[in-house]
RNA sequence: UGGGGCGUCGUCAAGCGGUAAGACACAGGAUUUUGGUUCCUGCAUUCGGAGGUUCGAAUCCUCCCGCCCCAGCCA
């Protein structure tokens, strides 16, 4: 599937399922799930766990399903389902016809409940929530048993067919595992199973007041499936114990076995559901595909090529350390990629205009560019050239650092792909004394051809021909946080917000050649990083360019030094 | 505080009793019509700390220290 997986990573995961296959558990079998809770988008810790689900199973030889874990109906919706679909096709897996949903399992989940019941391991609680806080007692004094606790089976039962039947208000009755209240586990005491809620589920409407927790439907979903080996974050630890005894009293034989790794924590960016929802909610972005959201859908809409993200996830490997990886490594694969596969073009950003005197005015001449320096195969395309041309404004000093090797008073620099030219004298605004224009000199000999005396020239800088240039706008982005990391300390995210994520320029110019560039192609801007066109703004007449990511810049980093 | 986890380079991460892989980052240098790419080079005498076992310990034992998770009718 990727041409990046080829070293099959091996990690703790990997090692326990080799064990499992050893032992001769599950028939040989592999089958894992990714659990998505369909109320909110997926971000790059998700794309971790699926890259490992899915690519666990494709390993091997199993399966892996896709599986929405709609236990509760506020905040779940069909947008929130239909972009997860989308968002792991994208990023390159299939998971066949295996695409199911908890939901479908509510009246199985409900007889696996009566079971319980009957079992003398469920009951139905009267208490309030506050009561039965009140009641789990905390991490060093036991809890107190129920009331309730000690109800006969046929008097649960019933309790249990009236909260399904609407009889009761919402809060007043849960069903609740009959475990232990002094369990030095919390979650072991007694824990909530189904509870009453009368909200309108987004799939099966208001056929259901209650609905199973957590705890209940995700061991016995994965059961239901047949799953092998459920793949989870380490905030769930502490379930495992619960995760195992629902399915200890209602299975047997092969049961599914829950396996925690740690969630990805990104430098400079924040991987929090709760702050994801609200950057969105509050509009400090433009919505969940905005191209600074950690989100799959605004990666892609950034330009990230899936392959790189999936890159991404086999490097940072699969550990139960605590981690933040450094957002330079997304990066470096993001670069990786685009640099082998991304067409060279030229832009100009912040265009200054330069008028090179000795060359004719009514002509134009064409220019054979490579499109890929390093790969033939990429094929060349025409670049015009005249007499009037758009330079960085950057490419230009007036009085230059030690090691600039640009353009400036008394030098000279090769146009890339074209000649070389002289500085003659420059034009500036009588007012604000900026430069407005420059005046050059070309030498004829230099087309495509190192200069005829031998000289080095040490400069190369893009350019466009300003008859031919092609008005753009190029969004230019930066990481949404200034610190390292947002995620800690439970200060207010909004003052780590960076007020420069988003620099809009208005007046670039891009080569004739990308006028009709299709929506979300990327090519690289030399010089400049990679570009994608946007696929939600830009128009045929008026490309819109987003900047995937900028080159390496060691010369910026030296200037920045000093 | 009771329970559950985790501590190996700036950041990730291999290592599974035989003497510290790799990646990113960083720093030098070479090549270059992208200050890009590519290519060399450097980058943990030491594995949270202290004891112990052993010919030999990041790996085994003991104690200590630090960080993360759990007291939703969220997942």
């Amino acid at each position: 599937m990727t041409n990046s997986d080829t070293v099959s990573p091996t990690d703790f995961i990997r090692e326990i399922i080799d064990a499992d296959l050893a032992a001769g558990k599950n028939d040989g079998r592999v089958a894992t799930r990714f659990p998505p809770e369909p109320n909110g988008y997926i971000h790059i810790g998700h794309a971790k766990s699926i890259c490992l689900n899915f690519g666990i199973a494709a390993q091997y030889g199993g399966t892996c399903n896709l599986r929405f874990d709609d236990t509760d109906p506020s905040g779940e919706s069909l947008e929130y389902v239909e972009s997860i679909i989308d968002n792991i096709r994208w990023l390159g897996f299939d998971w066949e016809d295996r695409q199911f949903f908890a939901s479908d399992y509510f009246e199985r989940l409900y007889q696996f409940a009566v079971r319980l019941i009957e079992a003398g391991k469920a009951y139905v609680c009267d208490l309030s929530a506050d009561e039965i806080r009140e009641y789990r007692g905390t991490f060093t004094e036991p809890g107190k048993d129920s009331p309730c606790r000690n109800r006969s089976v046929e008097e649960n039962l019933d309790l249990f067919r009236r909260m399904r039947d609407g009889e009761f208000e919402d809060g007043s009755h849960v069903l609740r595992a009959k475990i232990d209240m002094a369990s030095p586990n919390i979650v072991m005491r007694d824990p909530v199973i189904y509870r009453i809620k009368r909200e309108p589920h987004y799939r099966t409407g208001n056929t259901w007041v209650i609905y199973p927790m957590y705890d209940f439907a995700h061991c016995l979903s994965d059961a239901i499936e047949g799953i092998t080996h459920s793949i989870c974050t380490l905030e769930f630890e502490n379930n495992r114990p619960l995760y195992d005894w629902i399915l200890d009293q209602l299975l047997e034989g092969d049961r599914p076995r829950q396996i925690e790794f740690a969630r990805l924590n990104l430098s400079y960016t924040v991987l929090s559901k709760r702050v994801l929802i609200e950057l969105v909610r509050e509009g400090y972005v433009e919505g969940w595909d905005d191209p600074r959201m950690p989100t799959v859908a605004g990666m892609k809409r950034r330009g990230y090529p899936a392959g790189a993200i999936r890159e991404f996830c086999a490097q940072i490997g699969v550990a139960k350390n605590d981690n933040l990886i450094d957002v330079a490594l997304l990066e470096h694969c993001v670069r990786e990629e685009l640099n082998e596969k991304a067409p060279r073009a030229m832009a100009v950003l912040r265009p200054l205009k330069v008028v090179i005197d000795n060359y004719p005015e009514d002509v134009t001449e064409e220019f054979e560019c490579a499109n890929h320096p390093q790969n033939p195969e990429m094929g060349t395309r025409m670049l015009p050239f005249s007499r009037e041309i758009y330079i960085e404004r950057d490419d230009f000093q007036e009085d230059p650092p030690g090691k600039y090797k640009r353009l400036a008073p008394g030098r000279e620099v090769r146009l890339r792909n074209a000649y070389v030219i002289t500085y003659e004298s420059m034009v500036k605004d009588e007012k604000t004394g900026e430069v407005v224009e420059l005046h050059c000199s070309y030498d004829p000999e230099t087309k495509n051809a190192p200069p005829a005396d031998g000289r080095k020239i040490k400069g190369v800088i893009h350019w466009l021909s300003a008859r031919h240039a092609i008005p753009a706008e190029v969004r230019l982005y930066d990481r949404l946080f200034q610190v390292p990391n947002p995620a800690a300390g439970d200060d207010d995210f909004t003052r780590s917000l960076n007020p420069e994520s988003l620099e809009t320029l208005k007046n670039c110019f891009v080569e004739p050649a990308l006028r009709d560039a299709t929506p979300g192609s990327r090519c690289q801007f030399e010089r400049l990083g990679y570009f994608c066109v946007d696929s939600r703004d830009s128009a045929p007449d008026r490309p819109v360019f987003n900047r995937v990511v900028a080159l390496r810049d060691t010369w910026g980093k030296m200037s920045d030094k000093g």
